[in-house]
DNA sequence: GTTAGTAGTTACCCAAAGGTAAGCCCTTAC
DNA sequence: GTAAGGGCTTACCTTTGGGTAACTACTAAC
């Protein structure tokens, strides 16, 4: 593991301002789906269904609704293709595609968590 | 249109991991307050109250309850020293501080995002 | 004795999130 | 005609989050 050593102790404001930040990005990236949502439609733009399909337990309604908010948010576009039937594809917009290194991080993250979690339970059992 | 179920698009085994990593992550960072509080002991131990007046909008009911459910998931640490009367401190583990890139991320792109939406709000007015 | 501060707990209640199940419209396939 | 997708919507219900306010136990200060 890194230690970095000269950690730059930031000052009062600087903290309050990371703080605020942080709620901020949280107020818009809410929810159990928003961001898993993003890194799906970041990796490839996809139908409905298959959305459904990849992320295990969302509920049509729950997703029908996240896909709105992010729409709205300008996180992703609804593409409507003409074909018959219709054919919707979600895609992630430029913007989508700013939160990458959070989501890189975040993935990083949830890999070293999970082992640590299996580590704790083998030690229980 | 015919669907192709066994695409061999190259990383998709890795795309699928990362996805469900992000989930896992999410699953115990859930909610409004978890990550800001984490942040907020990261750069620095405080008590009860002091955490309530820094997170502005977070009653001591819910704060009470973020902070065991962290305690509990080893975030932080409870440490009661027996002045008169005790000071109770709250402290970011080690394991908060495995965080510290996911933080800075989201609180970068935090402070960005605050940039486009002031921006977008000038431009409707 | 009263007030103030610390670190919460408890009771009550409301709203939002989210799950389940069914249905709907459209079209192609059998 | 019927079924089988695809892309949702609707109704219904439960769970969770979270807000308010009151209250506790302890101590020190006025």
């Amino acid at each position: 593991m890194k230690i970095i050593k000269n950690e730059p102790l930031p000052g009062k404001a600087e903290c309050a301002g990371s703080l605020k930040n942080v709620l901020d990005a949280l107020y818009v990236l809410n929810g159990k789906w928003k961001l898993a949502l993003i890194l799906s439609l970041v990796q490839s733009s996809k139908r409905f269904n298959e959305i459904q399909h990849e992320i295990a337990g969302i509920s049509s309604k729950v997703l029908a609704k996240e896909l709105k908010d992010l729409e709205l948010n300008d996180f992703i576009e609804r593409k409507v293709y003409p074909t018959t039937p219709v054919t919707i594809i979600y895609e992630a917009t430029g913007y989508s595609r700013t939160l990458k290194s959070v989501l890189g991080e975040l993935s990083a993250w949830g890999e070293q968590h999970r082992e640590k979690i299996k580590q704790s339970m083998r030690k229980q059992s």
